[in-house]
DNA sequence: TGTTAGCACTCACTTAACACGAGTGCTAAT
DNA sequence: ATTAGCACTCGTGTTAAGTGAGTGCTAACA
């Protein structure tokens, strides 16, 4: 039993209906519909043998057939066949990140709100991170009486900034000094190089700031940490009450309570960070409550080692292809936006 | 016809047993549960009352009664006993605040989490903002060629900041020597402040860097925006799926439709800035997808002009004291902290 | 005059029976 | 190899009857 050209026809139809219509597709329907020139008993006979080969499935008995994840993986892989974003569309999203260049977070949030108008799916975006942020300009500067503001840029131009909070009081210039020979020696650091030789050689030549020293290093340290940190955008998760394989109420909340975890939604992005598109179809997923769901990411890269990750989430029998375009479309615009930030050669 | 004792107590007992239960109140389940001393019928004859009064309203003709809006106002107002926030929730509310001192953004994540866990509702936390933020220190730092940061420093010990493209690549000294100009003159200034007056008389002394400041003043403005632009967190949104109310799944679809839009929310949390706690119930709400929801809202103050909100949201049918004392509890442990914050005279 | 027992009535909800129809698998004819 | 025909399955929709929780009204009672 082999997979022919009109098995693959019949597939390809069921496929199609199933996703426009979330009805279980017969034989009937697709003689009718799809002038595929056999009869709907021939077309029984070769879903029966899809449905053997675990391309699709019936929910009961009496019902006609629905893509299994398998089938869904057929399509995907070999048979959908790829658009191009339409114009109008491809306009929209660049407009969306045009008004927001300079602020990365709202852009991110505009842009996951974006694709969800587009897709009427549920969007996560993850905020482009260096595995290992580098240290390009490092700051320090006098608040008040008590508290001491440290600026971290790294060389991707993200800037955090930590309050210190220290007992003593420490003058101006004392902390003016140590700021200029901080940047001096931890310029082009990553976290990791900062290790116990460096501490040490900072504790030696900042030997006259040993009280207040120790402030700013765990300050550094923090600061690297948020630096790392992954900052997930989330929107559209209430297109997915509109689907109808969520009208059961109890599948939709537990849906719901995943989406909110942002860890989970972090871990979700991660597994695709290699791939410049992922596709995860229902069983694929290794959370339990996505099961129904698929997931499609796609990776953005502001530098070589700075990327991100917008991952769409829908029913199983979502619209591949139509979401592929608009990932597609998003990851160009978006990547031409934020290359220009980074490299720092554009004006706001 | 008076709302005498009898009636309150009937009322009273109408409004704990539908918050418990869900289920319309009759008046046999009254006489049997409640000990009152009268009979089911003398109870449906104050009810056919309280229903006139409208206080309470039936569902269906052969249904028992539910409170109304009205009802619940009276019984928030008035009726109502007032709990005290037991000791372990305390404590757990205590703790998550305490792990996250130091960065407000997580605080207020945490605090969102703590506060729908304990309650079972929707929590909605603004960041603290004062609407005059005013300038306590702003920097200029040089970060490559052809950029720089500007840092803006609240009174409240908001940091902010901004990075600045600009065309011509100006000295490190020209770009110190402007910061410290700036940060002299604009000292205590609120974005009200700097009308036209001051920037003339910045443009006058800067006269030598006159190619450069308008990028600056625009920068500034910007970013002293952001300061005053309200962050707000969302929490527990899947725990509106639990609530019988919002079986229907029109009704679920459009409330989180609405919970999506940050600046409804934001709305929500500002009507109530001037009110320690306020109690908006379900007609009472302006936004017409929230007709079947209370929402309990707290301002926190950080400083005197300083405050954010705490806003939980439920079905009319919420356990209004609860609530209440949770809220209570969390607006007084904040408070502690961020007060010291913004003192600056504690160590991280 | 206020309270209560009794009763007729209402109406949502449940259950069962039934018909309907979409869809399948199998068989036999082409 | 294809297809027409047919029996069979099973979810869905409809109808009818029954159930029960609840009400309002009336008349009797303290």
């Amino acid at each position: 039993m082999s997979l022919n050209e009109r098995k693959i026809q019949i597939l390809q139809a069921i496929i199609n209906d199933y996703i426009e219509t979330a009805e279980p597709v017969g034989s009937r329907t697709i003689a009718k519909k799809y002038n595929l020139g056999i009869s709907s008993a021939t077309i029984r006979n070769e879903m029966s043998d899809l449905e053997e080969m675990g391309f699709i499935l019936q929910p009961h008995a009496s019902a006609g057939r629905i893509p299994s994840d398998l089938g869904y993986r057929l399509y995907v892989d070999h048979l959908m066949q790829k658009k191009e974003l339409g114009a109008e569309e491809a306009q929209y999203l660049q407009n969306v990140i045009s008004a927001n260049v300079g602020q990365i977070d709202y852009l991110l949030e505009e842009t996951a709100k974006a694709l969800s108008a587009l897709t009427n799916y549920t969007t996560i975006i993850s905020e482009p991170v260096s595995r290992r942020a580098r240290i390009k300009q490092i700051r320090l500067l006098p608040l008040d009486a008590s508290s001491v503001l440290l600026v971290i840029a790294t060389e991707d131009n993200f800037i955090k900034n930590h309050v210190i909070q220290m007992g003593i009081a420490p003058q101006e210039n004392e902390i003016f000094e140590m700021g200029l020979h901080l940047n001096q020696v931890l310029q082009g650091y990553s976290t990791e190089d900062i290790d116990a030789n460096v501490i040490q050689r900072l504790k030696t030549e900042l030997y006259a700031y040993q009280e207040i020293l120790p402030h700013i290093l765990t300050a550094i340290e923090k600061t690297m940490c948020a630096a790392e940190k992954v900052q997930v955008h989330l929107s559209g998760t209430n297109n997915i009450l509109a689907c109808p394989e969520f009208s059961d109420i109890q599948k939709a909340k537990s849906l719901f309570q995943t989406l909110e975890e942002k860890d989970v939604l972090v871990t979700l992005l991660e597994g695709s960070r290699t791939n410049d598109l992922q596709v995860l179809i229902g069983s694929e997923n290794t959370v339990q409550s996505m099961k129904d769901c698929s997931v499609i990411t796609a990776t953005y890269k502001m530098s070589d080692d700075t990327r991100g990750t917008i991952g769409i989430v829908g029913p199983t029998r979502m619209d591949y292809s139509q979401v592929i375009s608009v990932l597609n479309g998003m990851v160009t615009s978006i990547e031409k936006v934020l290359k220009n930030l980074a490299d720092g050669n554009k004006n706001t």
